[in-house]
RNA sequence: GGGGGAAUUCCCGAGUGGCCAAAGGGGGCAGACUGUAAAUCUGUUGUCAGUGACUUCGGUGGUUCGAAUCCACCUUCCCCCA
């Protein structure tokens, strides 16, 4: 099977502006190619992770990949998709949040010997001259063809800023950069990103007169057409100390049955004839899917070992028994304590399981708190610091929120 | 530049002087049923202390015994005309 016919079978491939081309260059190993991150926070997220797995699978086949930081067009901010403009960032801000982005790529691409290359635009961006930037690029941008793109048209209603509308210009630039001077030939970038792909493509076809690529990877959705790596609390980060490993596990453990296998597709390196096993499963088995898939991108993203130790504690809480010491816990000091006690609602509060002491009550009162396994009815209960030393309790709120709180 | 409209709790959206911590829906949380799934049903959803207090309706002042509701100014956004 070709890479091509591989990232095909996954469902990785949404839109490509040339088949037969991208083929020839990615499965002969020839292409060097680039997807864009802007670092707007100081973690990659879920949502970049396709992107990122998609460069590894290119160049795991060969290809020699760039991740492209966007320092300059984080400056600008991409309207694509998005109702309203994105806040304006301070360069100190872009800058850490490259830097943060650098350290998670390098875990995950291989860096060395020139094998892949990381570079900024704002070296290459930030030096423009107006007035020439306009002969030079401008002239080859239609304003009426722009305007026509789907990536605009929810901002067409609401407004759009001039800043805003020049995003699809900058990366269309820096494709061209990256083509004249590294001889990259495709860019890759999720689906959202393809009227400014083929705004890329379009401007070296006319200012160098040569053919350039561009392939896009589908926005990852849940059955019922909702961004995946979204939770209550916000994105699924990449960073350990943004999202736990066992909370990153535990996401993709609770992940619906409908979406397991796309998700094993995409998101995993199993080989397909594994994942097509997996396919015939039913009810209950489907548990199994999951645990392999949170298991595997655990293991991906943080480390095997990493993986294991959610996959211990989740199976200890879960199931019962087993060891519960890699669970998310919680340490008390001395002065959280009022005359030597606590009350189970500031223990909740505490422990991180509820955001308000008015939740921890509502929480008991609605008999969604256990403590080792023992359902909390008494709102007053207090525990003494000796009843938290070493190992401490367990606290369960609703079926799936556990902490171990204990002092010492 | 001229004219008109809007800003409400996580989101949408009612509320036009006391009965408003603020209808309804969505989402979230909890309970029942389950497979750490979905669907369904029930409860709950500002904070802190338990029959109460405090903070909240874009911002700042003002009117009033009393304001999300009235007035002034400001900020932001939308629409029409240029």
């Amino acid at each position: 099977m070709t890479l091509y016919d591989e990232l095909t079978a996954r469902g990785l491939v949404a839109q490509v502006t040339d088949e037969e081309e991208i083929k020839e260059l990615i499965n002969n190993a020839k292409a060097t190619f680039y997807i864009g991150f802007d670092p707007t926070a100081d973690s990659l997220h879920v949502g970049h992770f396709m992107a990122l797995s998609l460069m590894k699978r290119l160049q795991m086949a060969g290809n020699r990949p760039i991740a492209l930081l966007g320092g300059g067009t984080a400056m600008i901010g991409d309207p694509s998709g998005r109702t309203d403009m994105r806040q304006m960032m301070t360069t100190e801000t872009i800058n850490h949040n490259a830097e943060c982005f650098k350290k998670q790529m390098s875990k995950f691409i291989d860096f060395s010997e020139g094998r892949a290359l990381m570079l900024n635009n704002a070296d290459w961006l930030t030096k423009l001259n107006y007035v020439e930037l306009l002969r030079d690029v401008g002239s080859h941008f239609s304003v009426n063809r722009m305007l026509a793109a789907e990536c605009y048209k929810q901002r067409m209603e609401r407004g759009l800023t001039f800043l805003e509308f020049n995003y699809m210009i900058m990366q269309s630039y820096d494709f061209y950069v990256l083509f004249k001077d590294y001889g990259c030939r495709l860019q890759c970038g999720g689906d959202d990103q393809w009227s400014n792909i083929l705004g890329g493509t379009e401007l070296i076809r006319r200012k160098l007169g040569e053919n350039a690529y561009g392939l896009t990877i589908p926005l990852l959705l849940t059955s019922e057409g909702k961004k995946m790596g979204k939770t209550q609390a916000g994105a699924v980060w990449l960073d350990p100390n943004k999202t736990s490993p066992y909370d990153f596990y535990q996401y993709w453990r609770n992940v619906e049955d409908a979406d397991v296998m796309n998700c094993l597709r995409k998101l995993t390196f199993l080989p397909l004839e594994e994942i097509e096993k997996m396919e015939k499963w039913e009810g209950s088995e489907i548990n199994r899917a999951k645990e392999i898939l949170a298991f595997e991108l655990t293991k991906l993203v943080h480390s095997e070992e990493e993986a294991q130790k959610a996959q211990d504690a989740a199976r200890a809480l879960f199931i019962g028994g087993g060891d519960t010491s890699n669970m998310p816990s919680t340490k008390l000091e001395a002065s959280d304590f009022v005359d030597g006690e606590i009350t189970i609602i500031d223990l909740l509060a505490k422990s991180g399981l509820v955001p308000s002491k008015s939740e921890a009550r509502r929480a008991i009162d609605q008999g969604g708190v256990e403590i080792d396994g023992r359902k909390v009815s008494d709102i007053k209960l207090k525990f003494t610091k000796e009843q938290l030393c070493g190992d401490g309790v367990i606290l369960k709120k609703g079926k799936k929120s556990f902490n171990r709180v204990y002092t010492e």
